[in-house]
DNA sequence: GTTCCGCCGTGAATCGATTCACGGAGTTGT
DNA sequence: ACAACTCCGTGAATCGATTCACGGCGGAAC
């Protein structure tokens, strides 16, 4: 019955070692006798032992913990990275704290100050646009970073290849014959949205088309389901017939389906749909639906090798599931 | 260019005191003469000194941090439970560690191994069936945990009040008519499915009918769309013709309603459907879906609160969202 | 003028794991 | 038999923040 946490200390007094061969049991046990080690260990079995992180990390002066920051972790999307993170540093033991900035400076600068103070081994972010900055005052205190979904010549970084991305969703739409193809798009400052749209231009350019008469983007208030259901509305009623839509996310996508069908249009004969991110529920949906795949866990663990190996910057690519919602064969 | 962190003693001396004094500076700032204290936050300033928690912890003997294991953090209902608790941490400066055992006693076991070592104030726990033993072994290390989402007289606890989740449910779905409830329940050994099938007796009993012939149960093998879907068409094949279902979560009513939908059945009129949870989703559907929402950020906030200040036991109320997929006025 | 007190600041001791220079014991080679 | 090694274990020093017993100093009280 101790309500204490036993100490190298304490297990050297019951093995009757010395501290510093509990130590080397722990860190270098070829390093000491089998009969001594087994009595050590026992000795550590007993009492309960758990080594103590902070006086470890002390006297190291290296932690093996690493913080992630990420936009929100309320979107799948971003759990999926940080399972993949988790699953990296699992394999060197090291331990994983996930913050969430909710796109506030604020939180980020919050988090930052406490990452710095945990001392982490590493801090991997998917990056605002003020995120920059305070990276380089980490490097100053020593701490390495990692930015997340983004390329950058700059800095350590992972990421995914929305061109590639748009490239292919196109490519397949115009596969399927579609030669009016609307692109429910993001803002216009977002990587991603500027990414993805050079993919689909590039596509319709190899198939020998004219992109200014096959593509046409509205750009959205906010990715939500709403917004995409008015964005939808408003690219209808010019008027320009659009026989397929690409949308910037699933959730969009959700709000553009919801429109065609309340219009009774079919999907995919009256109107192809493509999502992107492939969500959990992409596949769920009453007509399953095409969505670009982003390897978020291999992003996840990429980052973290990276900052664990210095391996080489990396650029995945993204993988287009092909459903019901474009694929006529399917229906 | 200082690519070292700085410590107590730099400050000291750059500020020309002792490291007792930089030391109150931090801890009783009001001990410090004002003159001497401007010194030294200057000097901590221009060196950009960042207390060490390892030393800190190390010294006091308490941590700040709090480690969470949850079941799944891809779960967007276990992320904001997880938001929660950061929220109430952040109050008292203190970093969540947040860990997702994904059902499996292994990742669960090095999760408290790991924050053991950590040293952590105390662990949250969505409780997995062999999890308690391993919470006694952390309460010796003098480590005290909270279960969430779960109601237990022995251990701190913070819960949803399921059997009020499922009263309201069913009462809702009794008030509009219905007298043949199906439940897509999980399985027995669930608490949550126990509870609510009380709360399902219980209104039908207050509302003067006989459960046994108003209300037929089915157990899903898992909490999918799938089997929402097989459990579904079984139940349709039993030719008991029940015009409303009950479903154990938002996953699983997506099931059914795909195969309502597949098999011609209109929501509500040929059939109401009720979800738990209140996913993200729920509301974006082509039929918007009536849902039990349960308040996971305050409970997570309830836990933490639990943990850091020992308050009492707490149960939330969980509240029904009335949607279009159960009630004719908002078809 | 002596005593007492409060205000400020000091610096050594402490937390627990790790490291490393050191040395005792035993083995091998010549 | 003695040097040269290897093998195994020792214990003091170290990391950085915190704490606390201590002391210097100035002012107030008698």
């Amino acid at each position: 019955m101790t309500p204490q946490r036993a100490s190298v200390k304490d297990v050297a007094a019951a093995a009757g070692v010395s501290v510093g061969t509990v130590s080397n049991v722990l860190n270098r046990p070829e390093r000491v006798a089998a009969r001594t080690r087994a009595k050590v260990e026992q000795a550590m079995e007993e009492l309960n032992f758990h080594r103590n992180a902070s006086a470890r990390q002390l006297r190291a002066g290296v932690s093996r913990t690493v913080g992630a920051i990420v936009m929100d972790v309320g979107n799948p999307y971003y759990t999926e990275l940080a399972r993949g993170i988790e699953d990296r540093l699992a394999v060197d033991d090291h331990t994983l704290i996930l913050c969430s900035s909710d796109d506030d400076p604020r939180r980020e600068a919050r988090f930052l100050r406490l990452l710095a103070e945990q001392g982490v081994r590493g801090v991997l972010v998917t990056p605002m646009s003020t995120t920059k900055d305070r990276l380089s005052a980490l490097r100053r205190l020593g701490i390495p970073s990692v930015l997340m979904d983004s390329s950058s010549r700059d800095h350590a970084s992972v990421g995914v290849d929305h061109v590639s991305g748009g490239r292919q969703a196109v490519a397949h739409l115009l596969a399927q014959g579609h030669r009016r193809i609307l692109f429910l798009a993001g803002q216009e400052e977002l990587q991603q949205t500027r990414h993805r749209l050079k993919g689909a231009v590039d596509a319709i350019q190899s198939a020998g088309l004219d992109p200014s008469e096959v593509l046409k983007v509205v750009t959205l208030p906010a990715l939500t389901a709403n917004d995409g259901q008015q964005g939808l509305i408003k690219a209808l009623e010019s008027g320009w017939g659009p026989t397929a839509v690409f949308c910037m996310n699933d959730i969009v996508a959700l709000g553009a389906m919801r429109e065609l069908r309340r219009s009774g249009l079919a999907v995919p004969s009256d109107m192809a749909v493509v999502g992107y991110d492939d969500l959990y529920l992409a596949a769920e949906l009453m007509t399953p639906l095409t969505s670009v795949r982003q390897p978020m866990r291999q992003l996840g663990w990429a980052a973290a090798d990276l900052l664990l190996t210095d391996t080489p910057h990396v650029l995945f690519e993204p993988e287009l599931i092909v459903r019901a919602s474009s694929d006529f064969l399917r229906r």
